[in-house]
DNA sequence: CCGATGACCAAAC
DNA sequence: TGTTTGGCCATCG
């Protein structure tokens, strides 16, 4: 297990449900601000069930199903399921669901 | 190590 | 809103 990837993972499990990371942030998060790239593709090769990656959608919102992760339609489905809301454009209500890193929260 | 690819992000038309 | 271009980092062959 990389550093790098272990620090994606303890981001992405502080993610409660209901809210919702993006991959810049987690990428700020873990220390490297311009590895949102990087950030992707650590949660494309996840393979940990302990990891929502599902709670992971790009800047504006929009989930991109994988595959190898979940089927298409899997991640809007779970995060429905936790309360998460969606626009007419298919894109998550970051504006009430985007997650807030908190030290006692 | 090098070359190609990708679940990204920001800027321009 | 959608397409195209440039930069960044990690993963795969």
């Amino acid at each position: 297990m990389d550093s790098f990837s272990q620090r994606i993972y303890a981001l992405v499990r502080r993610v409660p449900a209901g809210k919702v990371a993006t991959y810049g942030q987690l990428a700020s998060l873990s220390g490297a601000p311009r590895s949102a790239r990087a950030v992707g593709t650590v949660l494309a090769a996840c393979r940990d069930p302990s990891v929502p990656c599902h709670r992971v959608v790009d800047r504006l919102g929009g989930v991109k199903p994988a595959f190898d992760t979940f089927a298409p339609g899997t991640q809007r489905a779970l995060l429905e399921s936790e309360g998460v809301t969606f626009t007419r454009a298919g894109r998550v209500d970051l504006a009430a669901h985007l997650w807030h890193p908190r030290d006692g929260g």
